[in-house]
DNA sequence: GTCATTGGAGAGTGGCACTATCCAATCATG
DNA sequence: CATGATTGGATAGTGCCACTCTCCAATGAC
């Protein structure tokens, strides 16, 4: 199919497409003269796999073509491009400043590690981002003691292992990684409205309880 | 104290604080002079706060004066500000286009949310983005039925109902307005960071064995 | 043969979170 | 009281990012 025929079926505008091959998201397609290219089943595929990751996972397009050179690659082992794929996803912030509230968020989070027998990478980019943003809730004085913490970890644990069992279902290397990134990045959102929907309706029953009671 | 000590407590650059200030996320300081106002220990809270809302938690600079005006406006009743922060609170993009894909998703979320016994707002921004999501995964042919969603939708729920007990346990209606602004926000990357690292962890496991097994 | 279409390349756009520059009023100091 | 530094407010500018517009030569369809 044309690069117009490939944007009336994903939906995605011409110049966005042209925007994605020079960014090197897409694969060029197959040049069937100088002037025409022609792209198959599996370019609409990954439009739709980089629209997605782009729209709906925010992830950034330069990171979005790192995380995908990764799935690609078959010369490295399926684990080195695992982790080439996690390093390489967007995290929070890295903590800025090493404050009193930093250095308690880090044995914060070593210690909860340590308690759900994870080994702690002190300079992966999800344990960075993890110490920032329990270094912000120190800071404000909210909860973010190991007690407070390790219920989002077994949530973590039990959510992760779940992942992990429907990954190890697909069947080629390849398919295995962009399954690892798709499910990543785009249960994300899932969780997080979910959580979103919990708390209101949670919010419903505590506080309308409250007001029935007097405020 | 003067702007400028207020930057220096901070660590947050004047030209910054004055930008807070020109776009209403951090009230005036009370004017001593025509050229010279004092802020007090309640504006370097709030800058923390404005801080970890915009850098940790990713909230755009005019959804945050939004959420915090809610927080403050004390003319309204607890519940309905908690409802306005919770919509104004940044979410994913609502769906784009009706078709098959945002139809199933969407049936997916309603019975989802009617298992967990939750009632379905589904003009809520949460409702939109998470359909929005779950159309992306079934659009790439990813799992996404109801059966899928549900271990989501139950870890949401104990997440959401202690947050919840944390939350009430404040005083005034304001100080639990800011707690549950800054819980949802701080606690948002703290739960996907540990699920980053949960992952990480169990994809060690799974994945080394198999390849000892010989890949 | 003619004219609309295609794909490639480069520059331009709009939004956002700052950031740099001015400026007049004021404060501390001698 | 003179004077130089500081302060806070206003305005314009910067850098980044995800597109989007415009142009163009080569081509394909009729």
């Amino acid at each position: 199919m044309r690069l117009a025929e490939l944007s009336r079926r994903s939906g995605v505008s011409p110049a966005t497409i042209k925007y994605y091959l020079r960014e090197g998201l897409l694969p060029a397609g197959a040049r069937v003269s100088a002037t025409q290219a022609e792209y198959d089943e599996e370019h609409l595929r990954r439009l739709r796999l980089v629209r997605a990751l782009v729209q709906v996972g925010r992830v950034p397009v330069a990171t979005a073509r790192r995380v995908l050179a990764a799935v690609d690659d078959e010369s490295a082992g399926q684990f080195d491009r695992l982790g080439e794929v996690v390093t390489a996803l967007p995290h929070g912030p890295a903590p800025d400043d090493d404050d009193h509230a930093t250095a308690r968020a880090r044995e914060t989070a070593d210690e909860v590690q340590r308690r759900l027998g994870w080994r702690a990478v002190p300079g992966n980019p999800a344990h960075q981002a993890l110490v920032a943003a329990l270094a912000a809730l120190v800071r404000l004085g909210y909860p973010a003691s190991v007690e407070d913490v390790m219920p989002y970890g077994r949530v973590a644990a039990d959510i992760a292992e779940h992942e992990l069992a429907v990954i190890d279902e697909f069947e080629a290397s390849t398919t295995q990684l962009e399954a690892a990134v798709a499910l990543t990045v785009l249960y994300e959102p899932v969780l997080l409205n979910l959580r979103r929907l919990a708390q209101a309706n949670e919010a419903g029953r505590v506080f309308r309880i409250d007001a029935e009671a007097g405020d």
